[in-house]
DNA sequence: TACCACTATAAGCTGTGCTTATAATATGAG
DNA sequence: CTCATATTATAAGCACAGCTTATAGTGGTA
């Protein structure tokens, strides 16, 4: 009896999981196979065992008294269970954290704002990365990637979490210097000075927002600058050298000194959209719910 | 990394005894499964929780920090659940058992003997079936079958416990009367009288009893008497007709009392084996238990 | 009665969990 | 040092456990 229970322990999860729901099909959902499995799950269990455990009440599975006695028992175990892996896996909270991405985010956002996360909690160490591309987070050892655009969910790995956190517009931005010696009223007056565009700038590109406000004649510009990343655009901008579209998140502080301005002030038509992308069986959650807490808050107070 | 180790329970329960012996060989024997098995399971259960268990150190596996804990939380958490499912499928020692036998047990040794047992177990009923076959105990719902012979091993399930709990030899007996009105003194001198036989004797019949006493001339003898079970031959014996083959073990008091004699005092060739069938996984293997040991007792005490 | 949301069951498929065979390793003895 | 031994590690193969899909069955409600 017993030793043929304990045989196929993984028919307790299950248990514990319909049993907790009163619930076949609750419990297929919660542990992500069918209803049929969970259904001949109980009924293998129920015989291994040589009793009843459910009792079928319209829509839902009632506990016998034995159903419930067992749930209280596997309720338990897997608790002990789960605080017994959490103590040889799971890190604690000081250590350090490696976190990947763009070049533009890591020097803008992240560098400038780090030593306010270091203030606070001065146990985890942060090493940051920088790439233009999706890297595979185990490959690299990557604990966070940040990452930005449109297709971010569909091209992570299915076995990662990928957590929206927000969006930003993007805008055509120049110094306010430039914006003083040339009169920019409508976005055909950017085709006066030069525009900086980025290599792979995905779908925040310049004839995207040429066509979104209804340009003519941007395929005939000459003057386009191209660089590798939003960082070095803004600062060929910041030099006085003509528009370069950017993420408003990037460019907060230099709006507010007045260093940039947007004297067009129509948004790209594609958003930025901003997720976490991290596992969330790591070791080092711990230390990660941190992180990416603090970057959550941090993000909404300066939007 | 929880998510996953719980997702196979059963690797923690392969676990916990490869870390108890401190070797996979062992826990293989234990699990009943190849020790190749357990090394892989040992390698997928080290690969979901990416840490290491086991340190290899010649021909034992010693267990790092981190498998002692889980040492600890895996032996924790499985008792937990075995007392669990213990507590909702063992019966109290409170209530019903079947028992099934020969007849000739039954009516001979159990029948007489079951006070002495409901005396000292009160709250225990002994239901009794008696039949001369091997019946299937999950079928007919009996607890405890008492067999005898030399085929009971071979012929038992192998899902079913056979204990043999002990083996009698078997003898010609007639009355202690008829012992007086004739002259018995070889086995030829059987053939003066009635010899009472089974319809169905297995390996415990006459003409093996006549070859291993090399008496000529047995099968020509006349006077045979056939009758279903022992009890009805010691029935017919009791009052003067003639002999019949018994175990010792169910004329004991009868010896003693001197209603019966063994003038001819070879025993037959073959001896009867006892056995104990019954399923050390049923509910109410605490009651089993408790019958057993009296039984046991009981028949080492008048024996 | 019909409808609905569930559970139960049957049949089929595939990959998990074993097996066997053999390589590799650690240890001790000579 | 070599050799033997008793273990564990690994590879390849197989079959059946554990799922799936499809559909039947059930209980409750209007």
């Amino acid at each position: 009896m017993i030793k043929r229970a304990l045989k196929n322990i993984n028919l307790l999860h299950s248990f514990e999981c319909a049993a907790r729901h009163q619930s076949y099909s609750k419990a297929a959902a919660e542990l992500c196979i069918s209803q049929a499995a969970v259904s001949q799950q109980m009924r293998q269990l129920e015989e291994n065992l040589t009793i009843q455990l459910f009792l079928r009440k319209g829509k839902s599975m009632l506990l016998t008294q034995q159903g419930k006695t067992l749930l209280s028992g596997t309720q338990q175990a897997f608790k002990v269970l789960e605080e017994s892996i959490n103590k040889i896996t799971v890190e604690e909270i000081a250590g350090s954290l490696t976190i990947s991405s763009t070049q533009a985010f890591t020097t803008l956002w992240l560098m400038p704002k780090l030593s306010k996360f270091s203030a606070l909690y001065p146990d985890i160490n942060i090493r940051v990365m920088s790439s233009p591309q999706f890297e595979d987070l185990k490959e690299q050892h990557i604990d966070l990637a940040i990452r930005f655009g449109p297709r971010v969910k569909e091209n992570t790995d299915t076995s990662l979490n990928c957590e929206y956190f927000g969006e930003d517009p993007v805008y055509p931005v120049c110094s306010a210097a430039l914006a003083k010696s040339i009169n920019f009223k409508a976005p055909k007056d950017l085709l006066k000075t030069w525009l900086v565009s980025l290599d792979n700038p995905g779908c925040y590109d310049w004839p995207s927002w040429f066509e979104y406000t209804n340009t003519q004649g941007y395929q005939n510009h000459q003057q386009w600058t191209e660089v590798h990343s939003t960082d070095m655009a803004l600062n060929a901008v910041l030099n006085g050298h003509g528009f370069t579209l950017a993420a408003r998140y990037l460019i907060i502080e230099q709006l507010k000194s007045g260093q940039l301005v947007m004297p067009v002030n129509i948004p790209h038509p594609n958003v930025v959209k901003r997720y976490f992308v991290y596992d969330e069986n790591s070791a080092k959650i711990a230390r990660l719910n941190i992180f990416i807490q603090w970057l959550t808050q941090e993000m909404n107070s300066t939007n």
